[in-house]
DNA sequence: CATGATGATTATTG
DNA sequence: CAATAATCATCATG
């Protein structure tokens, strides 16, 4: 047993003192002829060192020839665990992967969304709850979830599909790597653990190439939205009769122009539209108002003699039309005398 | 098409 | 959080 580490060295290949080489060369072998033996694994390394320099014929015959070789199993396993230790030892410490933050960010808001959730309900839903999140407006907008809601459909549709191709090249090519590694394992050591190994790498490499499908579905859904939003933001003036309700309201409370939350609900209901509309409309009144009451003055008379026509159809009462009392039109507000030009506070 | 009206959004304030 | 003030974006009109 002194020849080995000489011979081993020789070759370059540090094996010296390994165990399993021990331990396999005392099998079935042990005893007979050992300098046979050391002969035997002399020329068998000598043949895997020198098989690269050979033709590719003269390497296949070769390959062969080690193949059936008794040491095979032996020298295989000793290789294998050699390999691994340096493969080990080389990017032991970057083995560990935490669980990337970018990626769960990704994923949350495509969850989120509804874009990486169950396949029907849950885009509908995630439409539905950003529809609510953003003033909940009444059906006249429904044209506008449709459209958003079929776009955010076609996105998910083609993130599936993409994810789907995806997973499957990953399989496909990850069964061929394990099939040519499991081939190649007759010839190269190839530990099974190295198989392993090697598919946890191309797992990640697809996982990286699905992440910026997901990165890609991310942008796309945030232009989608936004251009959700865009949409949201164009307006449409409220009709006629909405108007003329909110102005009634308005100059009938020109003293105190600030509906209560219930107010603000029966006015909403009254013009179909949102309280949330009901309140910009008013802060937008007010401050317009103020800015320029002159401007307002005609508007302000006007419905003045309305809400007086009504007063004295009521009282029968017939001519107060230029300077009304003001009634109490929705809410039962106490009711302010009518001043032309009272500021708002 | 320029312009004012108007609904919505945003930043600020109390 | 609601009101205000400024601003944006679109509508409506001549």
């Amino acid at each position: 047993m002194d020849e080995q580490p000489r011979l081993m060295h020789s070759h370059g290949v540090g094996m010296a003192g390994h165990p399993g080489l021990a331990q396999h060369m005392q099998d079935g072998t042990a005893g007979t002829d050992g300098e046979g033996r050391k002969q035997d694994i002399g020329d068998i390394l000598q043949q895997i060192m020198t098989i690269t320099d050979q033709s590719l014929d003269e390497a296949q015959a070769r390959k062969h020839a080690l193949n059936c070789h008794r040491m095979k199993p032996a020298l295989f396993n000793v290789l294998c665990e050699i390999k691994e230790k340096t493969v080990l030892s080389i990017r032991g410490a970057q083995e560990e992967e935490p669980p990337d933050p970018q990626l769960m960010r990704l994923d949350n808001m495509l969850l989120a969304e509804g874009v990486a959730g169950p396949e029907k309900g849950g885009g509908s839903a995630a439409a539905a709850a950003a529809a609510a999140a953003t003033g909940g407006v009444g059906a006249d907008n429904s044209a506008e979830h449709s459209d958003y809601r079929a776009k955010l459909t076609q996105i998910r549709q083609i993130y599936h599909t993409e994810l789907e191709k995806y997973e499957q090249a990953c399989n496909e090519f990850t069964t061929h790597v394990m099939n040519l590694l499991r081939e190649q394992s007759r010839t190269r050591p190839i530990s099974p653990k190295e198989i392993e190994r090697m598919v946890g790498i191309i797992h990640r490499k697809f996982s990286s190439i699905q992440m910026q499908l997901k990165q890609s579905t991310c942008e796309a859904v945030m232009i989608l939205r936004s251009r959700f939003l865009d949409a949201r933001r164009k307006r449409r003036n409220f009709n006629k009769q909405a108007t003329e309700i909110l102005n009634e309201y308005f100059y009938s409370h020109l003293s105190n122009p600030y509906p209560s939350e219930e107010a603000k609900e029966e006015l909403a209901k009254k013009c179909s539209i949102t309280v949330s509309q009901v309140s910009n409309w008013f802060g937008n009144k007010r401050i317009r108002y103020k800015k320029n009451i002159g401007k307002f003055q005609e508007e302000a008379n006007m419905y003045a003699a309305r809400t007086a026509v009504n007063a004295t159809s009521v009282s029968a009462h017939g001519s107060q039309a230029n300077s009304p009392s003001t009634p109490n039109s929705a809410g039962g507000y106490p009711s302010p005398c009518y001043q032309p030009d009272r500021r708002i506070q």
